[in-house]
DNA sequence: CAGAATCCGAAATGATACTG
DNA sequence: CAGTATCATTTCGGATTCTG
């Protein structure tokens, strides 16, 4: 989505968090690293149809406001690992209610997963 | 945000949600709904910077999504009044753990809304 | 491997004017 | 009042190519 937070121009706390989440991917990248930390190429095949420049540009959102941390390991081949923050964490599980929703009324009772 | 649904193309229920919500303007207009029903006018004034179009097409398509209701009241002057549905009242109290979670870690402690 | 750079198209949003 | 119609713009996402 967007690019950059709009400070101050929040009317509540749903709005706020919806700048953060709103990219294409960014839901299905939280999901992905809640279960575990990810490699980017790792990442982008957990995310079909996804490309490299897309991904990367939601990565570094996320990673600007706190979601997620980029660890770069300095070896060859190179090898970046994406992981949650905390606060990342802490965004998952406040998903949690509204993932449920979504099951219940868009899916159709689909089991879980 | 996109106007259509892609059925059984959700990966989970959290995506499923986003593209209920995923609109610029949507959950402000469930937000202010939840208070109460609003008139068309009414609704604009509460979202300042929305155009007639813009919320005539996302009340469009919250309609379509089950999440909003439309009461056309045959009148002089013509009034026309927007409700959440049940559907909809269950969507906004999904969307409670999200919105406290951006109070808290986005807005920056702000008292509330 | 993990990206950066460039070009591009589609979709979402917006401004303005008009209408039943 | 509550829209619709048109036109313009912005933004987002994608394809392709190149690099340390």
């Amino acid at each position: 989505m967007r690019t950059m937070r709009r400070p101050g121009s929040y009317v509540c706390g749903i709005d706020a968090a919806m700048d953060v989440i709103g990219g294409k991917w960014k839901v299905l990248i939280l999901w992905a690293l809640h279960e575990r930390p990810h490699r980017f190429g790792a990442l982008r095949r957990e995310l079909p149809g996804v490309t490299e420049k897309v991904l990367t540009a939601q990565l570094r959102e996320l990673e600007l406001d706190g979601i997620v941390n980029r660890e770069v390991h300095d070896e060859v081949p190179p090898r970046v690992e994406y992981s949650l923050t905390p606060l990342g964490v802490s965004l998952n599980e406040a998903l949690a209610s509204l993932g449920a929703w979504g099951r219940e009324n868009i899916l159709g009772h689909v089991p879980h997963h």
